[in-house]
DNA sequence: AATGCCTAGTCACTTTTCTGAGTACCGTAC
DNA sequence: GTACGGTACTCAGAAAAGTGACTAGGCATT
């Protein structure tokens, strides 16, 4: 249950309609924590209900009308708990892995394929959060930012990510690089 | 639908037991999969009612029996139809990392603890991953190993899962060392 | 005038994952 | 001799995550 406070933590940043939240998690929450649109609704909705984010309607000219939530005192208070007790470990869970997993006993041609293709979404990824990492700091040099900035918290977390893409990046290729070669050298098998 | 395939990739290295692979989900596997016991048996009772897995009792002396299961050809075609479907994207997905994100909102004394808790967790897996794949490699070095050892799979996977802890302690190290110091300074706050 | 894209959401449902509790027998250590 | 840990597995159910289809108006392009 660990979407509603990924919510809560993201909503600590202001104010942010459901639409506006589910760009959020597209860019710098992705880093953590993956959602599409219609589970943030419901989420906000029973977040709502127990009171833990209020929302309040802004009324727009041009566009549809929207409602923004922010985190009331007893989601702080939620919050604070959740921080608290203790994480479960962490893991990879990806599908590519479990195709390599299984690449020796497998057509390895979309797997090399499917490699390459990662790789350079990676390589997206990586320019986009570089991107965050500029915004997020302004003018100031990273140690310094670190260490006086206000609201760490999510560039720490898009360090993470970063470190995370370019690891992904780099097996991705080296990993279809290595089967290439295997595939070209033994390829009567 | 992952773990049918996780498990099926898995099952590829011989016959196995729900017992048994439930270990290799412990060590191997989880470097891209995660499940728990309970997941394996259901797991494996569906897939043998389809066919894709076939199963054998084995009668033991000392121990209770058990069952072990092998891939079928179907259950070898499945994994091929698998392996050229689209992957979904990867990402992280960890509590750990939604506490940081609001690092700055919450009580930090519990996150660093955290934090420096998963360094050695981290710490511990890398060992163990690294015996894995001595293991694995045998006594070819790794480049070797790579290029014409058979069954790369697995060691693939691994590596992709060292440089993920890796990669996760520093990470956590730093950013626990961050915490604290600001936590040093901003004292009053 | 029609087409497609962006904002802003709702509803109903399925699939997947996770949790807790329980059974049973063997061997070993204290 | 009894408590603990390992092997081996089952069942029932809850919670979490994900999917597909749909509404609705404005804006810009073709």
């Amino acid at each position: 249950m660990a979407l509603r406070h990924a919510v809560l933590a993201a909503l600590l940043d202001g104010e942010y309609s459901g639409y506006q939240l589910a760009k959020a998690f597209d860019i710098g929450v992705a880093n953590f924590w993956h959602a599409v649109p219609q589970q943030l609704y419901a989420e906000l909705t029973k977040l709502e209900k127990e009171g833990l984010v209020a929302g309040r309607q802004v009324i727009q000219e041009t566009r549809p009308n929207k409602r923004v939530f922010r985190v009331t005192e007893a989601g702080h208070a939620e919050l604070e708990r959740f921080a608290t007790d203790v994480s479960k470990p962490s893991s990879i869970r990806d599908d590519l892995l479990v195709k390599v997993q299984a690449a020796d006993r497998v057509d390895t041609g979309s797997v090399i394929e499917q490699l390459e293709e990662r790789a350079s979404a990676a390589d997206g990824k990586i320019e986009l959060l570089g991107q965050v990492l500029r915004r997020l700091r302004g003018d100031a040099a990273e140690e310094e930012f670190l260490r006086t900035g206000d609201r760490v918290g999510p560039y720490l977390t898009c360090l993470r990510g970063l470190s995370f893409e370019q690891e992904h990046r780099d097996w991705c290729l080296r990993t279809a690089g290595i089967l290439r070669e295997r595939q070209a050298h033994h390829a009567g098998r």
